[in-house]
DNA sequence: AGCATTCCTGACTAATTTAGTCAAGTATGA
DNA sequence: TCATACTTGACTAAATTAGTCAGGAATGCT
């Protein structure tokens, strides 16, 4: 039950750019700098979450990426989930209730898995970019 | 963000254990029918949960596992960590803060991680085996 | 026009982790 | 003594992670 780079670099790099981005678009290397991640990586991570319309491009000279919607707006659940980080704690899911304790139907099991992962998604839900920069975090 | 097979299995076996042993042992073989998981790889998973001791074993005919302390006192936060599927969010931690976004010493993201990390823990400590089998989870 | 800058894309890969299998024991009760 | 069941360690195939690398395309500045 890890968090990857992939999902913890995604969240690191759109905070960086609510908070250091003052209107103009930061370019995917002084992020990469600032936050000590590989540039290379970035531009692989940012290409998705630009796809998932979660920020917006400019090219060129003075180019860069800038948030597509406003921080506060942004969840980081949604960055999660753009990138390809979802929270997944169960397995036997919707359809078929198969590989449970067999006892009444759905198994003992699910419920808790079920219960765990929307205590995640509800945290992450709950806040966003504009929250990590201001520092609410309860 | 996902829990592998090596906890979910363990959690899976410790309910089964606490919700159909009747004060006798249970075999693997039996328990792994049942929850229809790997026999060999819940042997490996037992011998982990019994050098934590979390249960006991009985060898030989008409043997088999037992849990060693009552299902009521056995938090789902435990399990997952004997079997060593802990619950990591953070990786910048303790001594030093180097790779966040060095704005006021401690980083920005360090917070949310590990919010998110008490936030789960709490959901599982605060349910015990004896919770799964009698569907007590909210 | 030309050049530096920056995004954009896809292919590739080394290392780690996961999810097991398999074989050979050892202890115990019937 | 034999079947049952735990016990241990070594091994491995496949998937995932965490990237690198090379090349191309758009844009603004001089």
């Amino acid at each position: 039950m890890k968090l990857g780079t992939k999902g913890r670099y995604a969240v690191m790099a759109l905070v960086d750019l609510a908070y250091y981005s003052k209107g103009k678009p930061l370019a995917v290397t002084e992020i990469a700098q600032r936050q000590s991640l590989p540039a290379s990586y970035l531009e692989q991570l940012f290409a998705t979450l630009r796809h998932k319309g979660l920020i917006a491009s400019t090219r060129g000279h003075q180019g860069g990426y800038s948030l597509a919607r406003e921080a506060e707006t942004i969840r980081i659940s949604e960055i999660l989930e753009a990138i390809g980080e979802p929270i997944e704690t169960t397995r036997c899911s919707k359809t078929s209730d198969t590989g449970c304790v067999g006892t009444k139907g759905t198994c003992l099991t699910h419920a808790l898995w079920a219960g765990l992962g929307q205590q995640m998604h509800q945290y992450l839900n709950g806040i966003s970019l504009a929250d990590v920069c201001e520092r609410r975090l309860t």
